[in-house]
DNA sequence: ATGGCCTCATAACCTGGTCCTATGAGCACC
DNA sequence: GGTGCTCATAGGACCAGGTTATGAGGCCAT
């Protein structure tokens, strides 16, 4: 079991999905409860802070601990402390309390069209990646703002800041939509990634163009910015290996090793970190991006408008 | 409403947590349930594969779509794709899956002490940030092999592999410890962080070591690696504002503007590019550390061992 | 055209988890 | 020894989600 072959003859199926996870993971109210006890040192003033009365923090707790099989709090007559593995347990917790909130702020901004006060038009990858986490950043500051979210290219953002129907914006790629006044907030990059193990890991010179645009790759479905993005700058693309309707349903498909992608570097960094995607050199090919908040030519953002932009240009503004 | 102060006069208070977040959110399984359909572009086959009946993957959109308020699915009799806004969705939602994966591989790490194949012992930081990814990365290569981990300082970690009672050893630190060999996998910072709009936002000179000294902060409870390593450096702590049972909570105290932490970077870099905390320059004290892989002297990782090591290594091992 | 096959939707019923209120038990401090 | 805090237990109500059985609609090949 020593020198055996570190990487299987690649299953190369299309992708996985662990349908017991859900059953294995403890409810979202669970996790958030056991960050609070984490917090205020104590069963009862955790329950109060969720609003459930203090035998059902008990008894969720306490399920919690049989179903993962760890001691997590320590009890006493004087509050309850996390144990060792519990401190463990509650941060990779607050990882999944944080993915949710990003998750609800970006479902209550596609929602909340009609009220809202601060009308935001995005590009996807800004959507996807970066907006949820500003949107939570935002909420402490001005609490009774109600956000909506169109998202789209660069020309419908544009569209919708000049007919007033959007009070910030943000674009990705090289121009500035004419009529906009803008300012970069972060830079975004492509990158080819494919699983550990492909052929193309082992490949001594950078890919260039030519060759990107003729391997069939695993795309984004028809009409993804960054698809498009990609055709333009290695001038057209192969028929695609597989598409997908979305950028997580994409990189699993990758990393089970069904084929190379082209994903933004914002997408792909945990799966990079980890070892799960590999980067593959590129040269020779545009791929970086600017991302910017715009806004129509003349008229700075104001109010809840400029706090948010403000907060993406990290406090700088 | 327009220039009103952009920052409210500092609730100040410990810390938030939305009790209503669990209810807003999808279950985990109809999270899973979305990318399956994005995935497999169909209802009945998405339900196959988390091991469901079609008419509960019909139920349990539709409930979605009703209770988010978003149309996600588009229905036809041959197949279902996602909509527009449903990718967004689905996005956000493989975030949440891929933070309850983590969750889980480190759970199962943290329990399954007995007939483990692989024993890691970790330093913390390590063991909360990437050491669940790896796992994740882990499991497809070597699909049999169960991991247990035991988290610890540098000394526990060198302790257990000099013993015996671990294969491959992770630390974070200056020094490697006698005995051991060791590769560096990553390297990781130590950031000072507060909210937004806190004074300290608004110096012009970095902080040095005798202010971090001076000034209260929140920190980790005793015991904590990062703690130590930050009171090494600026030689010695005053006496802390809060202490707090894992990272989670105390990020959340620092957005919520109950003072300012010592964090590594790996830990808010989310929050950073965010804006839900704000980075503040530090002068003249080492807050850099290696993040190694190690293992006993002569003699290196085999099995499982040398494959993980390999995945943190990027490919490059 | 019509039967077969795929899709998703509806209906009726069951089960199980989770909540609540009410109460008990342990420890500390005045 | 009260009084106040902690967490634990018990009994009963409730709702979400699951299942099987069936219906309805479009596509395609015979």
């Amino acid at each position: 079991m020593s020198t055996d072959e570190p990487y299987a003859p690649e299953p190369a199926g299309p992708a996985p999905a662990d349908p017991s996870l859900a059953h294995r993971m403890p409810a979202l109210g669970s996790l958030q409860l056991l960050l609070a006890v984490a917090r205020l040192g104590s069963l009862g003033r955790a329950a109060e802070e969720l609003g459930i009365s203090q035998p059902a923090a008990s008894g969720r707790v306490r399920a919690m601990e049989r179903d993962l099989g760890l001691a997590l709090v320590d009890r006493s007559p004087r509050g309850s402390r996390l144990t060792p593995a519990g401190a463990l347990v509650t941060d990779w917790a607050g990882r999944v309390v944080e993915a949710s909130a990003a998750f609800d702020a970006g479902v209550q901004a596609l929602r909340d069209r009609r009220d809202a006060r601060l009308r935001v038009a995005a590009s996807l990858t800004i959507a996807e990646y970066l907006l949820p986490g500003w949107l939570i950043a935002l909420r402490p500051l001005r609490p009774a703002t109600a956000v909506s979210l169109r998202a789209g290219n660069s020309e419908a953002v544009a569209a919708l800041l000049l007919d007033g129907e959007a009070d910030l914006g943000f674009v990705e790629g090289p121009a500035v939509p004419a009529g906009l006044d803008a300012v970069t907030v972060a830079r975004d990059r492509l990158v080819v990634v494919t699983a550990p193990g492909h052929p193309w890991t082992r490949r001594t010179a950078p890919l260039d163009a030519a060759e990107l645009s003729g391997r069939p790759l695993i795309l984004r479905e028809e009409g993804s910015g960054t698809r498009q993005v990609l055709a333009e700058a290695v001038g057209g693309l192969a028929a695609p290996l597989l598409e997908l309707a979305s950028t997580t349903a994409l990189k699993a498909a990758v990393a089970s090793g069904a084929g190379p992608a082209v994903l933004s570097e914002l997408a792909v960094s945990d799966e990079l970190a980890a070892g799960r995607l590999v980067k593959i050199p590129v040269e020779g090919v545009r791929l970086t991006r600017e991302l910017r908040a715009v806004w129509p030519a003349g008229h700075p953002p104001v109010g809840p408008a400029r706090d948010l932009l403000a907060l993406t240009r990290g406090g700088r503004g």
